[in-house]
DNA sequence: CGCTATATTGAAGGCTATCAAGTCAGGTGG
DNA sequence: CCACCTGACTTGATAGCCTTCAATATAGCG
């Protein structure tokens, strides 16, 4: 990295932040929602969601790419023949729409899981941010790297893991996205139903809510309804380690 | 255009080339082989890979972006643990980067399922490429676009479908992949082992032999190790539209 | 020619889906 | 304020798909 251009374009930055600060990637320190706050004015849409509402339909106009604000999403395809498979779901300072980069539609849809706070990003407006501050460029990437990531995250998870060990991963992956709102990553507390969440595991609503008993039976976890509080976190370690193929021992501690 | 939006594009794609890591897709449809062949003189480094060989490894710095040339590659990660799960498989004309996807290191490992050739894009290079192809620029987005919906795909298989759907819908998702390259799309030649393909399918590796047998008993395909020779196109596509659920009717044709 | 890897096929068992009943929290209306 | 109702969640029993173990057959290879 040459220095000279990072202090040049110290100043861009600076300002530029604003769009990204917050959002999935981890910024310096120093940037917080004060410069997001900055960008308040520049954001002509936002929205307030109800529970249930879309952003998105899967099939509209991709135009926008969203911020979340508040609140929680989750994002989901219809398959053909009727059947839902979701594929994330989406804190404060994430960003969604991202799989409608690049085409005229979105792959699938968003929905609030909750009442929601939601910033419109229209794709020109990013675009030309984008091309008048190259910097940002790598913001952006890290920002789709990382969807990238949960996606093949979810993979792995949806691949050849057994029940247990997928709700492991996701509440140590969903403890780690909790702990980066500054919120308690001991402590969660989980948007999405039990349906929502046993879809996206590739599992059956009753598995997931068999496999959570389990967890507190062993002292994992307590759980009470989306209350979720990770008592041993070395033990949720252990499981996600341990589980790696279908067949594993119950003796595992 | 300015020379301003230029350097910002070449910045961008700068940044993001390790995006086309573990793709699936294929290079936009405006360039053809006419325009690699063009690029031809400008590959420095054009690999023979021998069955087995990598181009790359999980973990290693990423310095480069892979199209294939001809052959077939599979691209997986290694989990902790030391399981193993394929991604994709990549035919001629299709990217693999390795990518960090915003990181320095390849996020997984690309391995050559055949004699393979594939050309190397070093980063100086693909911006001396991407000047002469600034098409590439318009449509990076879309590439990264296609990439999030082969993923997709991947997800909504390993979700929730049967062993018979899954393994049909590979079969329909690979002869229209066979039909780009001017190849019979009822005529396929797999490039992959069982193995592979049941890891990449989330079933085990007789599972995916008893699935053929299924299928081969339907009068739907014929196999001879390899060789699948879809017989009935049109019953095939039924297989993926009817199985939407775990529970179908054993009676659909 | 024999060895190894790949693939097919069979049998038994396990993990999870499905069906079903029951509990609990939250919201509504009398 | 309380009864009622709806939806979300839990728990149990059964069935089923798929995995695993095991044996066999075939192609590729030195």
């Amino acid at each position: 990295m040459d220095s000279s251009t990072t202090i040049a374009d110290a100043n861009m930055l600076r300002r530029s932040y604003k769009l990204f600060a917050l959002s999935q990637v981890h910024l310096p320190t120093g940037v917080g929602s004060t410069d997001l706050d900055r960008l308040d004015p520049l954001i002509a849409d936002k929205r307030l969601l109800k529970r249930g509402e879309t952003i998105f339909r899967q099939g509209d106009a991709s135009h926008s790419l969203y911020i979340v604000r508040s609140g929680s999403l989750k994002t989901y395809v219809v398959d053909p023949v009727g059947g839902e498979q979701v594929f994330g779901f989406h804190l404060p300072g994430e960003i969604v729409g991202i799989g409608g980069l690049g085409r005229d539609s979105f792959l699938g849809s968003a929905e609030a899981l909750e009442r929601s706070n939601v910033w419109a990003l229209p794709h020109a407006q990013l675009l030309q941010i984008l091309d008048q501050l190259p910097v940002l460029h790598q913001q952006m990437m890290q920002i789709i790297s990382r969807w990238a990531d949960a996606t093949l995250e979810h993979l792995v998870i949806m691949g050849k893991l057994r029940a247990l060990v997928r709700l492991a991963m996701f509440l140590r992956s969903f403890a780690s996205r909790h702990e980066r709102l500054s919120r308690d990553p001991l402590n969660l507390l989980l948007p999405m139903s039990r349906r929502d969440l046993a879809n996206y595991l590739g599992l059956a609503l009753e598995t997931v809510s068999r496999e959570f008993s389990h967890m507190v039976a062993q002292g994992i976890l307590t759980v009470d309804r989306r209350e979720v509080c990770i008592l041993r976190p070395d033990l949720l370690a252990a499981v996600c380690g341990d589980g790696r193929s279908m067949h594993a021992p119950n003796s595992a501690v």
